[in-house]
DNA sequence: TATTGTTATACTCTATAACTATA
DNA sequence: TATAGTTATAGAGTATAACAATA
């Protein structure tokens, strides 16, 4: 154990096995990461802002509008003036937005179960519970 | 647990929020975060080319060349023709070079130590486990 | 001809600043 | 005047391709 990695290092190239794991994934389905991203911010809950959402996932709010654009050409998400205050977008998915992620979601989290599978699961439980705490906005 | 994040989101939120604890530490001893990871990667041990250490620290060799310029001209790094084929470029930490990469390590691992201070010892083992044998080359 | 390192170039991603429309 | 969203622009980071030196 003291002769580990830094942890930076470790996380980093997690980090690019998680993508390389997702992408093929995410291909499949036409969507790219951050697509991806917003379809499961929505899907927990609507949003009021592109602002609000851009600060949810990280993103900065002019990188998210070419996004924003192509999901709902595709009709996977609703965007529309909020009446009471027209500068303002409310946000959320469709019907076929929910089912594409949904879709998109269980083959993510059968690829991490593959990764995981190998662990005692102990360890994937302290792994699960340290990531779930450290990552805790 | 059932209700956690994607794993890939989850480290990814993780890696920045390393990369924020560490930039400081790195800005104070004026080294990028590549030029960390070559001064880490050959700490290890002396690479034989540049295309070899590129590969190791999973960078392009060509982004590698100023990070290695730079690293020369401030005397962290020996960098020569090999004499039985000069093609080969023989790369080795200096005394400072080391000197160098020790302090920022030490900063590292204290700033590591902290943030996994609050977890039970078991937790923090799993996680340890479970991340030293994900990245696992 | 093949390989190492280097340089030049182009491409992607991201952030900054300027603009519009509403309030 | 202030705010949400958009567009235009520039900057950083990265990869691709061409080049020089050596084998």
């Amino acid at each position: 154990m003291e002769e580990r990695e830094d942890l930076g290092a470790m996380v980093f190239r997690l980090g690019r096995l998680l993508l390389a794991m997702e992408q093929p994934i995410l291909d499949r389905h036409g969507v790219s990461m951050w697509a991806y991203a917003v379809l499961t911010a929505l899907r927990e809950s609507p949003m009021r802002t592109q602002a609000a959402l851009a600060a949810g996932i990280g993103a900065d709010k002019t990188r998210l509008i070419p996004v924003l654009d192509e999901l709902q050409k595709r009709g996977l998400i609703e965007r529309e003036p909020d009446p009471s205050d027209r500068r303002v977008r409310l946000l959320d998915l469709t019907d076929a937005g929910r089912q594409v992620h949904q879709a998109i979601q269980s083959e993510v989290r059968a690829g991490e179960a593959d990764l995981l599978a190998a662990f005692p699961p102990a360890d994937r439980d302290g792994f699960l519970r340290a990531l779930i705490a450290l990552t805790k906005r």
